[in-house]
RNA sequence: GCCUUGGUAGCUCAGUGGAUAGAGCACCGCUCUCCUAAAGCGGGUGUCGAAGGUUCGAUUCCUUUCCAGGGCACCA
């Protein structure tokens, strides 16, 4: 018996009882399994599980709650599986479960593997996820590996509740910041002093070398025609340096489906068609949201509660970047992509009301179609990391400094809008101060004792659930139960953190369980049905542990 | 000024209207002839920034307010 089937039999007693009141009440009340979850009490003297239904639903009945309660616990406690349900203070319902019934669950686990945990909730959804996005005119670094972590992990608990999606990472390779650093690199690669407001940086001059590499006779080249050779340049190190960007990400372990560019958007077709933002002020004039002022274009973008309109094309007749965001957008909305999800800093918060505004001026629901997470910046060692001013900290400096594992893990066991410092000591070190050890270390223990089993001999040809009865191994199979739940929240929250919280505690009462019941027995002990049934339990929590794991995009270790 | 995100134990932080608000760290003890002691157990700590309101019930929702971070371009 899981809580969801619990949920959905409460569900059904319910509409039962209020289908019957329903003579002298004509509130036409429906009841969902939403409204019927139960909850895990945090002190289990009252039950494996607990429903506040009576006290929710009281009102609207018209009842006592303890009444309401004490018809609903009547039929609860005739369920199979369930061993009793009592009223508890002004109308919970606490319910005990059989340890038979609750125990299945291991097996359920054990069967279902990997599937264990997901779900159907936003099955037919097509998600559209942008993330990272940086400039490719650097290295990426600690400001951008949080959106990284959270980004991709949010997007594998969105796929693991049914949804479709697509990782996107949008590259601004148009504009005023790529002339900047093709003029920072040409001056590398040549050796000139560089640019006044050139990027400030050791890469450059590593990518001055890089280009130099590819193209020998540059400085030659810019002796004849500066301009061609500065485009050459410029091309040779975006093209090296978003390179270097994919492979990084890579061995983050961070996947994303497309890689955008942003060009594509200012380029007309080769029939003649106008470029994708040509043609989206076209659109969006055909909506009735364009108007000219001070020989700019601008998008009423107010009409939408951004708190200004904004301009689309300049005076001079150039683009603004808010015009490439329309463009972008409605190149989103066209690919068919139903809700557009952007992970912004909190430094691009100002964005929101723009990007909302273009959702609603392309005719999208701007509560449906477009959603904006906005988290606060990383912190290391109390020093906020700006590109601007030099002090550069790569990822893939962190990445050898600390491993994949612990800093995915770090970052995505914070709710994006809290405050996160990435403390390098805590990092390196192996203790509990740093979790991602903690829940590894489980991990590894399970996989240990499973290795220890079968050298014993023992196997899973018994399963006798009935049998997991100490303390530990009810709280043990109560958080596993839980799992499903977990992961359905998280990505309804859209908070991949949920899933790291969920696994310490996980983790915790694994640990409790395994210093008090053995899967192989003492000395010169029996192997009984009661060391084969742990070792399903054994195996159960393992799975569990890496199916979660696997949604922060950290490795399960056979061993530390 | 306007927008936005925080304020929870000594520290770092969890906590999607429920019962006595939690974890780790730090501090003091305890537990390995036996599956990984990178573990477990025991010991105490809170005006949940403040004040109102909604509710059977508020750390959670609403309003006001104090403090702190971030943002408010015909930049990208």
């Amino acid at each position: 018996m899981t809580p969801q089937e619990l949920a959905a039999q409460i569900a059904r007693i319910l509409s039962t009882i209020i289908d019957g009141r329903a003579l002298d009440d004509d509130a036409s009340l429906t009841v969902t399994e939403a409204d019927t979850q139960v909850e895990r009490p945090r002190n289990r003297d009252h039950g494996d599980w607990a429903s506040n239904v009576a006290m929710k639903f009281a009102k609207r009945l018209g009842e006592n709650p303890r009444v309401l309660a004490e018809q609903v616990a009547t039929e609860i406690a005739a369920i199979d599986g369930v061993a009793s349900a009592e009223i508890a203070g002004p109308g919970f319902i606490n319910i005990t479960l059989d340890a038979a019934s609750a125990g299945e669950t291991a097996r359920v686990i054990v069967t279902e593997g990997s599937q264990y945990g997901r779900g159907a909730a936003l099955e037919g959804q097509h998600i559209h996820l942008e993330f990272v996005s940086a400039n490719p005119t650097g290295p990426l670094h600690l400001g951008h590996t949080r959106w990284a972590a959270l980004g991709d992990s949010l997007s594998r608990v969105l796929r693991a509740a049914g949804a479709e999606v697509t990782n996107e990472y949008y590259i601004n390779d148009a504009g005023a910041q790529m002339d900047k650093f093709g003029r920072s690199v040409l001056a590398a690669a040549l050796g000139e002093p560089a640019p006044e407001d050139a990027y400030p940086g050791e890469y450059i001059h590593e990518l001055g070398a890089k280009v130099l590499e590819q193209i020998p006779d540059l400085a030659a080249q810019a002796a004849e025609d500066r301009a061609a050779a500065l485009s050459l340049a410029q091309e040779a190190a975006y093209q090296q340096q978003l390179a270097e960007i994919k492979d990084s990400l890579e061995r983050f372990n961070v996947h994303f489906d497309v890689f955008f560019s942003e060009r594509t958007l200012h380029t007309a077709g080769a029939d003649g068609t106008p470029s994708p933002i040509e043609g989206s002020v076209d659109r969006l004039r055909e909506q009735g949201h364009v108007y000219e002022d001070d020989g700019a274009i601008w998008v009423r973008t107010t009409t939408f509660g951004d708190d200004k309109d904004r301009v689309f094309t300049r005076g001079n007749g150039i683009y603004t970047y808010f015009a490439a965001d329309a463009a972008y957008y409605l190149s989103k909305k066209d690919r068919g992509f139903g809700e557009k999800i952007y992970l912004l800093g909190a430094d691009h918060h100002g964005y929101v009301g723009r990007l909302t505004a273009i959702a609603g001026a392309a005719g999208d629901d701007t509560e449906r179609d477009i959603t904006a997470l906005i988290g606060q910046l990383v912190n290391l060692n109390g020093a906020k990391l700006s590109k601007r001013a030099g002090n550069i900290v790569e990822l893939d400096d962190l990445l050898e400094w600390l491993g994949s594992d612990a800093l995915r893990y770090w970052l995505a066991r914070y709710p994006a809008d809290s405050p996160l410092s990435l403390d390098g000591e805590k990092l390196r070190s192996r203790t509990n101060d740093n979790p991602v050890f903690y829940v590894q270390y489980a991990h590894a223990r399970t996989r240990a004792v499973d290795r220890n089993a079968e050298a014993a001999g023992i196997d899973r040809s018994a399963f006798e659930p009935a049998q997991l009865t100490h303390d530990t191994e009810t709280e043990l199979l109560g958080k596993l139960q839980q799992y499903p739940a977990i992961v359905a929240g998280a990505a309804d929250l859209r908070e991949p953190h949920r899933i790291a919280r969920y696994l310490e505690e996980l983790a915790a009462d694994y640990h409790r369980w395994y210093d008090n019941c053995r899967v192989i027995p003492q000395g010169e002990d029996p192997v009984t049905d009661l060391h084969r049934t742990r070792l399903w339990l054994n195996d159960a929590a393992g799975q569990v542990i890496r199916n979660g794991l696997d949604l922060l995009g950290v490795s399960a270790p056979e061993r530390l």
